[in-house]
DNA sequence: TCTGGGGTCCTAGGACCC
DNA sequence: TCTGGGGTCCTAGGACCC
């Protein structure tokens, strides 16, 4: 039986800034981004504003209309990356199968370990975690025998919960009292459709014939039968071994809906030149521009491109503001996003081991292609003796390891 | 005065090459 | 001249997470 532990650390940006200034504890506060005006929402309410109603994604007017006495922060999202590093150092103490989820959310995984055993080890990370960010700083802890049940363990008590499910009889007596969005990967969009199909619950769920959920749900049919008998086999990534980044993107809403395209323009300008710049600090270049408007009334439309693998803002304006104009109906927009992926490192070194692996591939394609027309021996022998100076040095495709470092 | 901003993953179809 | 099938790249679109 695996032990795994979803470790969430709660209202955390708020405690945080609880933690910092006393004068701000046992108040309702939301944490904003970057204007506190206008159209942005809260990045995280604290415990006692959740209380009033006020919950993280709450838009701000709408906070204010719910709870006049809320106090606005502002985020600071260098602070909140120092107190995850010191979070995380604990974790790493228990196991090195320790999945960053977000900046506030861990998944730790304890090979040979017993659910006691568990307990043991969340209380005193509990302990520990108050120890050294402050007393403020709580976490709600589940325990299970996969990621899904432990994830669903930690929502269960909040704040400063430690929930246990050991087993699959009591993963289903749980899921048969929550709502179907209450599980990671059912969000609106899939609940809505089970709805429809007469689905409300798990206890429903798990009557659903297998064949009829994969012709609706495809793939994800099987995925949803598992979970409402709270199977799950996705493994814990450890951090180490979590690709680079795949995409770097900006969005933004406009103050106000408009179609000026100077004003457009000017956005585009911006959003560009930051993720170039983002690149340039990854060592990256990307190859695919993708650009997203949202119109006034929250309609959304995008499209893609590919442009030379680039790390220059003027290529991705170019690119994103020419996908622009031909998605732009010349109506008031919202929102402008724009999106690079397709992402490679910009380091040569690794640039070489790609040619390699291009040039590998073209003899080893050479080598099939002779070996099906002449058959296996003879001439294998011959082309074996090109490539002699290449292969002597390791591939680094074959150790995904090497190559992710 | 409804609804921010950072991401990831998956599917499917068409183009193109061998 | 009429074909199969595998693989890769590109684009669109949908769904999810915090």
């Amino acid at each position: 039986m695996r032990v795994v532990l979803h470790i969430d650390l709660n209202s955390y940006f708020a405690t945080i800034e609880q933690q910092a200034n006393p004068r701000l504890r046992g108040k309702p506060i939301g944490v904003t981004g970057g204007d506190r005006m206008g159209r942005t929402v809260l990045g995280t309410a604290s415990v006692e504003a959740k209380k009033l109603g006020v919950k993280t994604g709450t838009p701000i007017w709408k906070a204010k209309a719910l709870c006049p006495e809320i106090i606005l922060v502002q985020g600071d999202s260098d602070k909140y990356l120092e107190c995850t590093k010191k979070f995380l150092n604990i974790l790493k103490d228990y196991s090195p199968s320790l999945e960053v989820f977000s900046i506030d959310e861990s998944f730790l995984e304890l090979p040979n370990a017993s659910f006691e055993q568990a307990i043991e080890i969340g209380i005193e990370m509990k302990k520990r975690i108050k120890l050294k960010l402050g007393e403020w700083v709580t976490c709600s802890i589940g325990i299970s025998y996969n990621k899904l049940m432990a994830k669903l363990a930690s929502d269960i008590q909040k704040p400063d919960g430690l929930i246990v499910i050991e087993d699959t009889e009591a993963a289903m007596w749980i899921l048969d009292r929550r709502e179907l969005d209450d599980v990671c990967g059912i969000g609106y969009g899939i609940k809505s459709r089970l709805y429809k199909m007469g689905v409300r619950d798990f206890k429903t769920l798990r009557k659903m014939p297998l064949e009829s959920l994969t012709s609706s749900f495809k793939s994800y049919g099987l995925v949803l039968y598992n979970m409402s008998r709270g199977i799950d086999y996705n493994l814990v990534n450890p951090f180490y071994e979590k690709p680079e980044v795949k995409s770097i993107g900006h969005r933004h809403t406009l103050s106000y809906n408009t179609a000026d395209p100077d004003k457009i323009r000017q956005v585009f300008y911006k959003l560009t030149e930051l993720i170039a710049r983002r690149l340039r600090a990854k060592k990256l270049i990307g190859k695919t521009v993708s650009c997203w408007v949202r119109s006034a009334d929250m309609s959304g439309e995008g499209k893609q491109s590919t442009i030379d693998f680039s790390d220059d803002g003027l290529d991705i304006f170019n690119a994103s503001w020419k996908i622009f104009l031909e998605v732009w109906d010349r109506t008031p927009i919202r929102l402008i996003g724009v999106t690079i992926s397709n992402l490679k490192s910009k380091n040569p070194s690794n640039v070489t081991f790609l040619e390699d692996k291009l040039k590998q591939d073209k003899i080893i394609k050479s080598i099939d292609k002779i070996n099906n027309k002449y058959g296996e021996f003879m001439l294998k022998r011959g082309v074996l003796l090109k490539v002699q100076p290449m292969s002597r040095k390791p591939n680094p495709y074959l150790s995904d390891r090497r190559f992710k470092i």
